[in-house]
DNA sequence: ACAAGTACTTACCCTAAAGTATGTATATAT
DNA sequence: ATATATACATACTTTAGGGTAAGTACTTGT
């Protein structure tokens, strides 16, 4: 899980950042490439480990459960696994993970707007 | 502006990922850290170079510049030089640039809402 | 006995992004 | 003559993130 250097002065900004601005405390959360996507992909409902997989071929396993365990680490995401063999682990948005959604909706709206029409400067 | 590498499998992916899924594309046009805080602080106005320093403590110079010069590239703000000495320039958002307000709201009022209650889970 | 499926984990390496530090042009003020 | 302010540019180094490849556990199917 790649550990962070401490005296970084990145970290320390970001921190610093982070307490002063907004969008600064989201893109701490969400910042990631990954993540929004995946998010996206749990907004439609709750998904297996596998499915999201499928669902984002561009995506190495290593990435996929290292995101998965930072947004389930910040509560975004709930993981359930279910005792069996084969395993069986689904991942939903938490509540505060919905309430990202207006910001994903967003997102998606400006996408295809922006992307049918970029005459409009 | 650091150039990119042709054949590396990230850049393939990414251009692959975007074209099916809105959110990705999002993601290549604001997914830096630093362009959304940037896209905030214009959201409330037209802003002199200097102005953004000052309102984003935590970015270096060359960062604020680099992002400033992609996001004109991808039309998301309008730069605009008074030919005069010392040089006097303004940032704006574009009307896509514009556009993206909702997102950018939408993140804002999330950070106020979850960073005062973490406790809905 | 062996392969297959699921949900991971881990070690090692490489690249893109970010930081540091310094330099540039030009006019006004002192 | 020198300093100051503005809006950058550029070389050089570091770091965080991401990729590759391999392995783990445990059961069912053949």
């Amino acid at each position: 899980m790649t550990a962070i250097k401490e005296s970084s002065t990145i970290q320390e900004n970001k921190q610093y950042a982070s307490a002063q601005c907004p969008v600064t405390y989201v893109m701490e959360k969400i910042g990631g490439y990954w993540k929004p996507i995946i998010l996206y992909h749990l907004s439609t409902g709750d998904k297996r480990y596998s499915e999201l997989k499928r669902a984002i071929p561009a995506v190495t396993e290593k990435m996929l459960i290292q995101h998965l365990k930072q947004l389930e680490a910040d509560k975004l995401i709930i993981r359930e696994a279910k005792p069996v063999v084969p395993p069986f682990v689904t991942y939903k948005l938490s509540s505060s993970g919905k309430g990202l959604l207006p910001v994903i909706d967003a997102m998606a709206t400006w996408a295809f707007d922006n992307r049918e029409d970029n005459s409009t400067v």
